[in-house]
DNA sequence: ATAACTGCAAACGGTTTGCAAGTCT
DNA sequence: AGACTTGCAAACCGTTTGCAGTTAT
């Protein structure tokens, strides 16, 4: 559980049932979530929803930084985020996600010298075990 | 080009043309490289060579190591690495694929003190522009 | 001799797309 | 009214698998 994200739509899209019932499921997730769980969910309350709707929304949020993919081990999946520089802790065992602005990446300067390499973006995700599930 | 990594096949696997084939397509990428690329490429030398096989071949590099997918943006790939602990330099614009052994990931200990959190691996990948694209 | 390996073709799972019908503003 | 959004079903793409035949050891 746990006090739940500020999750909107971006500025200029319409408010449909649809979008709304995808955008609880997704704001309600606890950790990871594949777009076919956010469509069982949303169903709940949308029966006639899409999964290719879902996947639209889902698209939306990843756009607006409310949502990224997650790229290591298993399954593909998303999870919802704030905004700017973080990374996650992925627990392997319960697929529980959790922010931390801990950041593992070298400064860019040091790349740059060493390297000649303009970074833009990284990608970390920590795997391992989390708290409950030691 | 550059010199060519020493790529092998692991210990108890049986050394067939093949194998032979898509290890030296491997060998010979210069950065990221998809499964049909190594296929296409690896035709050159076995022309019946399948694309299944060409994938078992890639399972059998990454578990030996010895090759990692990469998760990032665009498309699904493959990077060719030695063993051991480094991250990769990702040029958004060519695509080529360097390593690096600069790691500023937390301490795990720093993780299990605020999160509780016992760090198996990380991924890290950085994606930016490489000296010769800048 | 025999266990490992191969190609093929079909199956798979997640994601995307074209389109006609429906809906928000 | 008009642009945006939706559901559906088919298409897509990378990857995996079952299997009968082949090959390295």
């Amino acid at each position: 559980m746990r006090p739940r994200a500020n999750l909107r739509l971006p500025a200029r899209v319409r408010s449909t049932p649809q979008r709304r019932a995808g955008l609880d499921a997704i704001a309600s997730a606890t950790g990871a979530f594949t777009a076919a769980e956010i469509y069982d969910r949303a169903r709940a309350t949308a029966p006639k929803l899409g999964l290719a709707t879902v996947y639209r929304t889902i698209e939306l949020l990843r756009r607006a930084g409310s949502v990224r993919p997650l790229a290591g081990e298993g399954r593909p999946a998303y999870v919802r985020c704030r905004p700017g520089h973080h990374h996650h802790l992925v627990c392997v065992a319960c697929g529980s996600v959790e922010e931390t602005e801990l950041c593992a990446a070298p400064p860019a300067a040091e790349l740059a010298r060493r390297y000649g390499f303009a970074a833009d973006t990284h990608e970390v995700d920590f795997y391992g075990t989390c708290r409950r599930c030691a």
